[in-house]
Formats: C-alpha cells, structure tokens, sequence
DNA sequence: TTCATGCCTCCCATGGTGGGAGGGTCAAGC
DNA sequence: GCTTGACCCTCCCACCATGGGAGGCATGAA
C-alpha cells in the first residue's frame, strides 16, 4: 500500500489541489461510490484522504486506480485476483510472467465456466425441442427433471 | 403447497412407514442437509414433518422433489424457477407450453452469460498472446488495464 | 437563511452454499 | 443401565459483489 496523506485537509485546498470528492471519482471511474467504499473498507484500495469535514478525496492517481480496478473487474477478476494485479502494476520489478500466468489462470477458469453453461444450454435446448409446447401437460423437460436416477 | 401431517410421530414409527431422516433423504437426493432446511426455511419445499423428538421425516416423496430440485440446479436455474417449475410440476392441467417458456427463457439466460464470458476469455488470450511472459516487466495485459479510457 | 445536493456511517438484502458452536436424541455395545 | 459416537436440532457467521435506505452533517447557490 503507498502512503497516505493522514492529516484531513480542508475541502477547497483539495480541490484546488485536483482532489475529487467520491461522486466525482466514482463517475470518472466507473466505479459506484457504494463500491469505492467497500473497496477501501475490505483493504483493496488505502484509506482515502479526508477532509476536516470526514469527507473523503482522491487524486487523479487514485481515479486511475479505480479504473484500472473497474476494468479488471469487467474481465471477471475476483477481489483477490486484482489485489495481485494491482501489487504487480505498483511493482516496477515485476516479471511479465507472473501477470501473464494469472491472466491465463483466470482465461481457463472462464473457459470451464463456459463448458458447464454450455452443457447446461444445450441439455435445456434438446428437452426443449422434443416439448410440444402447446396446451397438453405432456412434458419431456419436467419428465426429465422428476426421473429417478436410478444409476448409484 | 401439498397438505403436511403437522402432529409429530415417533421416529421408529416413521422408519417402518419408509420415512427418512435428514440424512438419509439428502444422500438419496444429492442436497446436502443444509440446503434441504434452507429451502424448508425460504419455502421452496414444505415444512417436513417432525418427530417427537423434532426430528425432520421425508417420504419418498418428499425425496423425489428434493431429487428434481437438485436436477433443476444443476440446470443452472434459480430458486424462483425451481419454485414455478415444482408447481408446474405438481399442476396435472398445466401446459407444456409454460414449462417450455420457462426453459428456452432460462437458455436464452444462459448464452447470454456464456456470450459476456467469451468476450472476456477473448480480451484476456488476446492481450496475453501479446505478454512476452517473461522476466521483464513490460506487459500489455497490465498495460490495458491501466489505460486512460479518453472515450466518455 | 434556506434548501438541494452530496457526503458520512450503519444496517439490511440478494443467492446459494458452507462452517461451526452448543445442545438434544438414538442405537449399539458393554 | 450406562457410555459412546453418529446424527439431529437451532442459531449465527462467512463468502462475493452489489445495491437500498435511514438518519444525520457539510457545502454552496439563490
């Protein structure tokens, strides 16, 4: 975690200073300013600069961040997988590998998301099409959700 | 919802009638003790009978929609589905017509999820394509993220 | 000074699942 | 008849990510 400006600052020197006060960093962002705070509460992003009235603002450095977190979070990253991601972005001395293995973890991951849904899809496509779908009871879906499995 | 025997009996009793205990019905239906008092709890199933010693007792029944909620899940549908499609279940006048809704509905569901996982899976081969994964620290993976997106 | 807007904290809900504490019940073996 | 272990009970907490809302303070423009 970089350091951080503890003493609060009064709100016009802040932004004076460039400062932006959450609503304005969560719409540069992307970021809700509900999830700005929750991202500082569980750790993932330091404790913001207050003002003397507890109001919190960030840089444009800060901005950047909770881009660079929205962004992740687009490509389905999971909390953690960013906090590793954001302690390789901050490391100059980070080696390309260690990032790309975790991209690629994660690609595979997706990738057996993806099979299960597509066998889920396709089971409910195939059940689907032998329903008449009319007015009779008579349904090969709930058929095949009810049966007895009798296999174990 | 099915009519419930309400008044408690005797467990010794309940086995010889071919009733099964938590534990027993949750093996047979492949939902873990948990979830079958969770979905009592919500109401997705009803209160199962007790003993005197308030003991839960499933009929095979009971166990046959403990069987087709399981099956529903792992179809990828949610509670609230489940719930229409055990009462469709039960309806002996209802048409296929609905219970085909439901299911091309919730496919139609489905390779939406599958098309947003794609699209991520895409972006993250792309960009670690471009990763030379190795010990330096240049990598467009990082690089992306942490772009200024100057559109909007 | 008033008033709207925006900020603060704190609590609750979602969905589906599991873990565990603290206590009662049952059956088997001695 | 007593111990023991497996099973059951309820209640609370956690996950992950997100949003809603209540009750209260700060800010700035009219």
């Amino acid at each position: 975690m970089p350091r951080r400006q503890v003493t609060p600052v009064a709100l016009a020197d802040a932004r004076r200073e460039g400062f932006h006060e959450i609503g304005a960093a969560a719409a540069a962002s992307g970021v809700s300013v509900k999830m700005i705070r929750h991202y500082e509460k569980i750790g993932l992003i330091p404790p913001a600069t207050r003002t003397f009235a507890n109001y919190r603002v960030y840089s444009d450095a800060d901005v950047h961040s909770l881009r660079f977190i929205r962004r992740a979070r687009d490509l389905g990253f999971g909390i953690r997988q960013i906090d590793a991601l954001l302690a390789l972005w901050r490391d100059r001395d980070r080696a390309s590998a260690d990032v790309k293995r975790l991209a690629l973890g994660h690609a595979d991951e997706i990738e057996r998301r993806i099979g299960e849904l597509e066998a889920m899809r396709d089971t409910l496509r195939e059940l689907a099409e032998r329903c008449h779908g009319d007015a009779r009871p008579e349904c090969p879906i709930l058929s095949d959700l009810s049966r007895q499995r009798t296999t174990q």
